[in-house]
DNA sequence: AGGCGGTTTCGATGGCGGTCGTACTATGAC
DNA sequence: GTCATAGTACGACCGCCATCGAAACCGCCT
């Protein structure tokens, strides 16, 4: 009946400005939120945190996604009981022009060892 | 005298396409040798090891020199008792494309807050 | 030869970050 | 209400890496 609103539940996000060079490179560098931001560009919309695969645990997971907000590379919000996840992609690229699609690139290409398009 | 020995001691570097991902966002996070490279690539000619300024010992320099080597970042030769630095800008192209360019334009910005050119 | 300047190697140290399990909270379904 | 589901907070552990000083090294110059 009653309709998944809006919830309360907030989560405070940087202003992108704010945010160092060397905070969204430590997000970066982590395999496992390569894997996670890989995932997200991939994804035609957004993720629940619980829709990732990672060989970590999930209270790890959590410490991921919370890395990767504070550093700006994502945006959280609640829907319902699920926490959903997107890439602040355009942000991004203003505040570091290029940056973040070279690793998304070269995170893809690496995964596809010999395959060119299709 | 003696044969060809112009600059006997060489250096090791490896293949680019062997590289990871991985490896060169390692060698990228560290600040110290961010600086290191933003100074090579602002430098017209290759650079020996102790014209570097960085807030570190010269061993810990020599640390950070054969990480970036290691990763591909940097090429080493020797010239007499100096060791000369430079970027492996365009195989770093090759491989992980628009990659270090965006840091470097990164590292450059974020050093100038607001000063267009003086 | 002998010294020197530039660079490296070695071993030790300290701190930080990724990992986990468990206990906890919040929301929605029944 | 109770239960189930989704995610979080906390504390502990552990390994890795940046750092250093001191000593060795290697060419070059006088």
């Amino acid at each position: 009946m009653a309709r998944p609103r809006t919830t309360a539940r907030t989560v405070e996000h940087p202003e992108l400005s704010e945010v160092p060079l060397q905070q969204v490179l430590e997000a970066l560098v982590d395999p496992v939120r390569r894997l996670v931001v890989s995932q997200l560009a991939g994804a035609a919309e957004d993720l629940s945190c619980g829709t990732f695969v990672a060989p970590v645990s999930l209270s790890t997971l959590t410490h991921h996604f919370n890395v990767l907000r504070e550093a700006g590379v994502i945006r959280q919000y609640y829907v319902g009981t699920a926490k959903m996840n997107t890439l602040r992609t355009e942000e991004m690229e203003l505040r570091f022009p290029g940056l973040l699609s070279a690793v998304l690139a070269a995170a893809a290409a690496e995964a596809e060892p010999s395959r060119p398009a299709r």
